[in-house]
DNA sequence: AACCGTCACAACCGCATGCGA
DNA sequence: CTCGCATGCGGTTGTGACGGT
């Protein structure tokens, strides 16, 4: 599942990341913010490349990323959004705060690929079938239903409000399953129509007014909500975990202030050679997990002196 | 127990885009 | 307008986990 890590012929690092790197970056990427991710990774004593370091970043350490499984609200957003916009990962991910487009894509390409596809095939498939019903009629039975794709509507925004959706889907279905999802058949260009009208909560229009995604996810991650606009907001609740969990693959949320001004200021007043050596009162937000801070800032003000950095020097950590 | 194929996902790579000089 | 740099994006790869034989 991970790489093992080996360096390229530059010295930088490559593979999985280790729990001290994350530390360092996400220690400093807290407290000063992501200035320049090319020079950051040489303050924050990485050996990384700052494009590895941006995307441990924005993939995985970010406070807001919701990790865990996909919801199925979640899944069939994915399959409606991929549908509508091709492989734009980014803009999915947009819409579905605290996910991000790496894991979109993946999760696209390991499973909703082929549930896709799968979908596509039955309702060839249907299709086929319909053409010898119209030869044998009275075959199946046909259902008009309301179907209510509000929350995912076509102008991308997310918002039921802002859709009158009055369009209605034909589902043919055999009499004698008739009762099965999985055996019916869809008649329109939208094969997920049908969720709209089976996904019970989702059927309520106040869910998407009133309900936030934190429902739909595990744990206390970002809370969504909807503006004004019909689109996902998410806002950041102070939730704790560990690195160590983090590296399984847990939920997190925490705050990050980004002191942005700060780092100029200190970096300012310091040169490559004492800026280690200055002493840290951390000024990050105490939301953030000790744990995922680097060692000793919870039994100290300051940072243990145990950072190398890639000149070989022993520095303060902070 | 060993082997093999598949899955899941972190991470890398190359190209595109935006922006300031 | 052009150039260079930083960042963003999407495709792809590499590797551990896992299940089947």
């Amino acid at each position: 599942m991970v790489r093992t890590p080996s360096c390229d012929k530059s010295g930088m690092r490559k593979g999985t990341w280790t729990l001290e790197e994350d530390r360092k970056l996400i220690a400093y990427v807290t407290r000063y913010g992501s200035w320049n991710w090319r020079q950051l990774p040489r303050f924050a004593g990485l050996a990384r490349c700052g494009k590895s370091c941006r995307l441990r970043w924005m993939n995985y350490l970010r406070p807001d990323v919701k990790r865990g499984n996909f919801t199925q609200q979640e899944e069939e957003f994915i399959i409606r959004m991929h549908k509508k916009l091709g492989n734009r990962w980014s803009t999915i991910a947009a819409e579905l705060p605290g996910r991000t487009d790496n894991e979109i894509k993946n999760h696209w390409h390991t499973t909703l690929k082929k549930r896709s596809q799968q979908n596509t095939l039955t309702k060839e498939e249907a299709r086929a079938s319909k053409s010898k019903d119209k030869v044998l009629p009275n075959k199946g039975v046909t259902v008009t239903l309301p179907a209510t794709s509000s929350q995912f509507s076509d102008n991308s925004s997310l918002s039921p409000a802002s859709s009158t959706s009055s369009e209605f889907s034909n589902i043919t279905s055999d009499p004698s399953t008739a009762a099965s999802m999985e055996n019916l058949v869809f008649e329109d260009d939208d094969e997920f129509g049908f969720l709209d009208s089976y996904i019970d909560p989702m059927n309520n229009e106040s869910f998407w007014k009133e309900l936030t995604l934190d429902d739909i996810s595990f744990n206390n991650v970002p809370i969504v909500s909807e503006d004004t606009n019909g689109c996902f907001q998410s806002t950041s609740s102070s939730n704790s975990n560990t690195l160590d969990s983090l590296h399984k693959s847990t939920s997190e949320s925490i705050v990050v202030d980004n002191d942005f001004g700060g780092f100029f200021d200190a970096y300012a007043e310091a040169t490559v050679d004492n800026f280690w050596t200055q002493p840290y009162v951390a000024g990050m937000s105490s939301n953030v997990p000790t744990e995922l801070l680097a060692p000793s800032v919870a039994e100290s003000e300051y940072f243990t002196p145990i950072y190398d950095d890639l000149w070989g020097q022993t520095h303060l950590y902070y």
